[in-house]
DNA sequence: CTGAAAGCGCTTACAG
DNA sequence: CTGAAAGCGCTTACAG
């Protein structure tokens, strides 16, 4: 049996005996006689009739897919936030086309161009911005022709020169808080296991951090920050390269929760306990580390409403000329990954 | 400013000075006299062009985005399957349309409705099927129109009565394999943190799990099973009522990983032991539970790969007339979790 | 309220 | 190889 033709509006004017026009009020619920009105939705019904979402797009209908670009929904950081995304979207009748880049910056535009073509009303941008001045062209380029189009465009972290609506978590202040908390439970010698520097994200978190420790008098030896990718095996082989260069760090700030959870594995398998021999602290507050052992000490992003105030950011009319900007604190939560110097 | 309206075919082509047929065949690489190539690929990047994906797919071109129906993206389970899928997506130019019922079937039959309206070439169902009849039913008749139009599905999971391609994880081998290794570890009495009844993967968990265990001569306590939502929380809960209940299991099978977490830390809350005091199982495998404390004891499943394999199914033509099922198995892996009995 | 018709932006036979 | 034209399946002024 060979794949029939999908069954049209025409058919179900036809089935109908009413016109083309008729049919598609009916079926939009505009004002249309109830008994004409019924014979279309009951040979629409009948038909299994589901109207061409391409050709209603087309034809100027507006369109309920919004795009969303992460690096990585395997994440749970960006499965957390795409989880707020999609409970907004869901609730307004949106259906959500979800990219994952993998961290590679050319897909990234490879698949703004992708939602551009499909005339998305909007995209969301979740993850930090990359700080490559070639890499920020190309995306501008094919931004700009978007939001000309009418596009709406949110991002989710700090993108350095792009002029959209954003949710900035504070990652600065959230960085220089938990240095401080850390500094108050005693310890003076840290390291850090930090991602990639080109990510926004990391100037952010390390800048905060090392400001805040220099007030105190405290510096960052060079050998005690690691870069490794911003993952849980990421995390592992920076904390295993640091114990191999024999830092003397008391306490161990890594950049994301992830790779924090790396780390414990690495000191673990190393024999080491966290947090008698090594105080271990994290970043976002993804849901499982309240669940490790010990608990991991973080400082608490409202990783869902992240995605939820960049979806309604997208949805919201943006009256004014400006883009808006708006601010999600963090906050430093001690658990049990963090113990006082010389208790 | 007012947003103009989009670069369309016709601009470039008139910059070009083409017609509207060069225009179209240079940009989709047909045979076109290198000159005039030039120059349409010239006027297109100059004017920021970017063709209509919607009346590309309504002129008859194929149209590059599937769809991906899971329960929650949020859920560790899913995100790997997830991933997985979209691997494979984007290793062929595909974008992913991804939504989150949130276990609301009735959603779920919304979104392949909307799905249907994209005329996406694919869907995927990731996630075990209802046993419910009415529910089946309405899928089924979303699903077969689509089918009839050429569409392609694929499920990952049981679904009862749904004639598609299927990525089966053996569930049932799984469960019994699990209870095999429990009782060498010494152990008689145990307990099951259920999900919902009526999804199939219960059904087929529990069946396989309890049937293994009555071929030792084994009985499951109807008070030993609890049942709770497929969620941490789920597992905390249910944990924290198998002990109200006073059970006296030594070992406890939890049928995901997911929950297997919240019964930890409902243990731990408690003051108990894992897996001292009582040992505790999972289900999938999920890569964070190699990292806990003790870590996981589960049966294995290569989530990444059921994700590959479905989209595989979809975006292979299928030359026989009947489904195919891909079985993929389960091993257990023991871990610290679970102890024999009396050491 | 209803219908005939134009138009959305492409692709693809069909001629040339 | 190139171009004029039809057609994909809808929506929406425009008449009536």
């Amino acid at each position: 049996m060979q794949p029939r033709a999908h069954v049209t509006l025409e058919d179900v004017a036809r089935a109908a005996d009413v016109s083309l026009a008729t049919a598609s009020r009916a079926l939009n619920g505009m004002r249309v006689t109830p008994q004409l009105r019924d014979r279309v939705l009951a040979a629409a019904e009948k038909l299994a009739y589901t109207p061409n979402a391409h050709a209603r797009a087309l034809a100027g209908a507006s369109h309920r897919t919004v795009g969303v670009i992460c690096h990585d929904v395997t994440d749970p950081y960006f499965a957390a936030v795409a989880g707020g995304v999609m409970r907004v979207a869901g609730a307004n009748d949106l259906l959500v086309m979800l990219a994952s880049t993998f961290r590679d910056p050319e897909r990234e535009i490879a698949y703004v161009s992708m939602l551009r073509a499909e005339r998305a009303p909007a995209i969301l941008l979740i993850g930090s911005g990359f700080e490559d001045a070639r890499w920020e062209r190309a995306l501008e380029a094919e931004l700009k022709p978007y939001l000309d189009g009418g596009g709406r465009v949110a991002v989710v972290s700090r993108h350095r020169s792009l002029k959209v609506d954003s949710v900035l978590p504070e990652n600065r202040a959230g960085a220089a808080a938990m240095a401080r908390a850390l500094l108050d439970l005693g310890h003076r010698r840290f390291a850090v296991l930090s991602g990639p520097r080109a990510l926004t994200t990391v100037a952010d978190r390390l800048g905060g951090f090392r400001e805040e420790l220099a007030k105190a008098g405290v510096g960052l030896d060079p050998a005690d920050i690691v870069e490794a990718p911003f993952t849980r095996d990421g995390g592992y082989g920076a904390m295993t390269e640091l114990l191999a260069r024999g830092s003397t760090a008391t306490c161990v700030f890594a950049l994301t929760d992830v790779m924090a959870i790396g780390a414990c594995a690495a000191l673990r398998d190393q024999g080491l306990s966290v947090p008698n021999d090594i105080s271990v602290a994290g970043f976002d507050d993804i849901p499982i580390v309240r669940d490790l052992t010990p608990p991991l000490t973080t400082v608490a992003l409202p990783l869902q409403s992240l995605g939820e105030k960049a979806m309604e950011l997208a949805l919201t009319e943006n009256s004014g000329r400006r883009r808006r900007l708006l601010r999600m604190g963090g906050e430093v939560v001690l658990r049990g990954s963090t113990a006082k110097v010389g208790s």
